[in-house]
DNA sequence: GTTATTGCAAATGATTTGCACAAGG
DNA sequence: CCTTGTGCAAATCATTTGCAATAAC
């Protein structure tokens, strides 16, 4: 984890004055840990995994507290549970393209659309506060190739399997 | 209703070997009676004032039906229930942006944006299928002025409030 | 010591589903 | 007729919440 956060987080919390706990302690670390997309329930099995005692309620409570602190994004990603983005401080303005074919997600990041954002919001007399862009698409390997090899390990960064009822 | 929509949905149920019931009459003809965003609770009570017998069951599967058969679109505004869109036939490619002040929805088309799109999702590799952007802003007028008069009825099509837990 | 936090289990609320009956074609 | 559609009420399932016990500061 980086120290950047918990610095933040700290001074969140110290604002608002509330506490920080062992609890607290653990799901964050659990949650930048890695750099991959993760619904409620996932993360509750990873910090279950580290460290026993910690409720579900609490996992909800504290993704709660990430968002608000905006650390974490919440970021829809068409299923039903609330998909969570911990990619938000490295990469403030990327958005995701969701594979059709193997429901890989791809973030990306493109200045010209925070540009058109700008003047778009600017016409219709708003001021642009949060963009969010979801492309959903097919993959042209798979189409030309038999497999779909999309690894486009240079820019991918969240992967993560739609999971459906 | 646009004759164009009941054309369509007739032919998406032979195809489909379905059938055309009283109950769907009612329920796509409400749908298409107005142009604003509905959530599927909100579907029920107009379709309950206009036909006294319609379950919330059949709303729900009839509206699947209809956003299988592409003449409904299920956007995301942020709140816990599925809102549903029937402007996407005259509009295809519009976008949402939702006020923050007011939780006002403003439908808005940008070719651009498609565009970019397009570009984008060739550069990595994908053939775009369908996008969605939601942007949430803060209404100008109302920092300016005092009150948020923001009806820019020229471009407004798709109004309604956010409801929260 | 206060006040915020936690765990638990129960509540919530939108959506889905199983089933027996009804109704299109 | 033979299937698909419907209404009903019960089931799901992610998320939230009330409350008594616990732990920060």
């Amino acid at each position: 984890m980086d120290e950047t956060i918990r610095e933040r987080l700290e001074e969140f919390i110290r604002r608002k004055g509330l506490r920080w706990t062992a609890q607290r302690d653990g799901i964050v670390r659990t949650v930048f840990a890695k750099d991959e997309h993760f619904t409620a329930e996932e993360l509750f099995d990873r910090v279950r995994r580290a460290d026993s005692d910690t409720s579900r309620a609490t996992v909800y409570r504290t993704l709660s507290l990430l968002v608000e602190a905006n650390l974490l994004r919440e970021i829809d990603l068409g299923n039903d549970q609330t998909t969570y983005d911990p990619n938000f401080i490295d990469k403030p303005a990327h958005n995701h393209l969701v594979c059709i074919d193997c429901s890989r997600v791809v973030e990306f990041e493109d200045s010209h659309i925070e540009l058109l954002n700008d003047c778009l919001t600017r016409r219709l007399g708003f001021k642009p506060l949060r963009q969010s862009i979801k492309i959903e698409a097919n993959c042209e390997q798979l189409r030309l190739k038999g497999r779909c090899p999309n690894l486009i390990a240079s820019r991918l960064t969240g992967k993560r399997l739609k999971k459906r009822r």
